[in-house]
DNA sequence: GTTCACTCTGACCGACTGGTCAAATCGCTA
DNA sequence: TAGCGATTTGACCAGTCGGTCAGAGTGAAC
């Protein structure tokens, strides 16, 4: 708001624009990489800049050189998630085969989930929250890309090459599935024990799930 | 630890034993329910005595007259809600038929997603932060119910009752999948519409799926 | 209506948290 | 290698949080 002020100095380099140090690109990573692993394990509100910095191996006043606020290290991170998150659904392709479509959309999500967990904590903390900071992309990317894909399903069902499913339940239970591998891995390892993995058995049953669920 | 000292002093009534005056029926109950609603909201950590006495409508001296610690209010929460969430697990009987059995596991598990959205949210908080409070009770009570559970569904598939499915990824399947619609309710509603009833959606979708993958 | 245990509260405390700042240090370039 | 902006830090601050405490208020049994 003002900047005529006391305080509206926390340089980045990227006063005027864009071009980023060396030290700036790499520190800059380095409080994202440790924002990601305690957010997602604490929430946000659970999660305190001196972990945080302990954690990216920075003291916490150079944490705010490089970022003006815990509020905006998170906002950070929170901007990429959607937009990774929701990458494998933009990948489904209308002209494909739908079974095998939806089939590797499933299976790109269980990948995710088995690859990303940190990510996919961090969203469900967001969900579970209520999601205060990222209303704006859930009513608007979110439904948009999702009912455009659901069109597409709704496509080929009426075309016979699918079950009549609904379409929206059935992207949710493709993340419901898939995510809760994440989400609630330590409940997962719990009952399958220790020396199970869990995403092994899960996608030989997914697999069998939705191949079931949509043979027309 | 040490009793003789100072601040031992936290009477609930029940120093003895059990006589729980009226006040203290009430006003415990009155906390228990300020605690869920704010716990399920914003975690452990995000939540504050202060927010609870309010939400309770008592003072925060008052809180810390009938409980301890903040630690023991969410400690005395989560006691009772393993056992409640599972409750239909324990329900499932192995002389059933099998599908039934499990179909209706299944709907009495989106029943309570419906009716009791706070505890979801309660129990997938602290199963994202990797469940710290409730180890135990997870190693142990929740692996002996699921695998029990899991040896009566095993036996139904030999039997032929029931397509070879995974039985512990068949009963992920089903918390995930309904507990799905209430933890991340926010981002359901987002992509349906303010309009629609997504329960009303999930239970016909379910039904069809569970119908589907369970054929023999 | 006195009594005594139960209930409640305002004032307070030490620890922690997000954030600031002046000054020290670093590292690139001319 | 001198200079100057980029980077880093110790000391500090105001607000919040969980929790304590001495004492005031309350209600039911006698």
């Amino acid at each position: 708001m003002n900047d005529t002020g006391n305080q509206a100095r926390f340089a980045q380099g990227q006063d005027a624009d864009k071009p980023l140090t060396r030290i700036q690109k790499l520190n800059r990573s380095k409080i994202l990489e440790a924002a990601l692993e305690v957010f997602s394990a604490h929430g946000f509100r659970g999660s305190t800049l001196d972990q945080i910095a302990s954690e990216a191996g920075l003291s916490k006043p150079n944490l705010l050189y490089y970022f003006p606020s815990k509020e905006a290290i998170h906002a950070e991170l929170m901007a990429g998630l959607l937009d990774i998150w929701l990458a494998p659904l933009r990948a489904m392709k209308p002209d494909g085969e739908p079974r095998a479509e939806i089939m590797s959309y499933m299976r790109r999500k269980l990948e995710m989930s088995r690859e990303m967990p940190r990510e996919s904590r961090l969203f469900a903390n967001e969900m579970l929250q209520g999601a205060p900071r990222m209303e704006d992309e859930l009513g608007h990317d979110l439904k948009t890309l999702v009912d455009a894909n659901a069109q597409v399903i709704r496509g080929w069902i009426d075309a016979g090459k699918l079950a009549p499913v609904d379409p929206h339940h059935l992207i949710f239970s493709i993340w419901a599935l898939t995510q809760h591998y994440a989400d609630f891995e330590v409940q997962v390892r719990a009952v399958l024990g220790p020396d199970t993995d869990p995403f092994e058995g899960a996608g030989q049953f997914l697999d069998m799930l939705f191949g079931r669920l949509l043979a027309p």
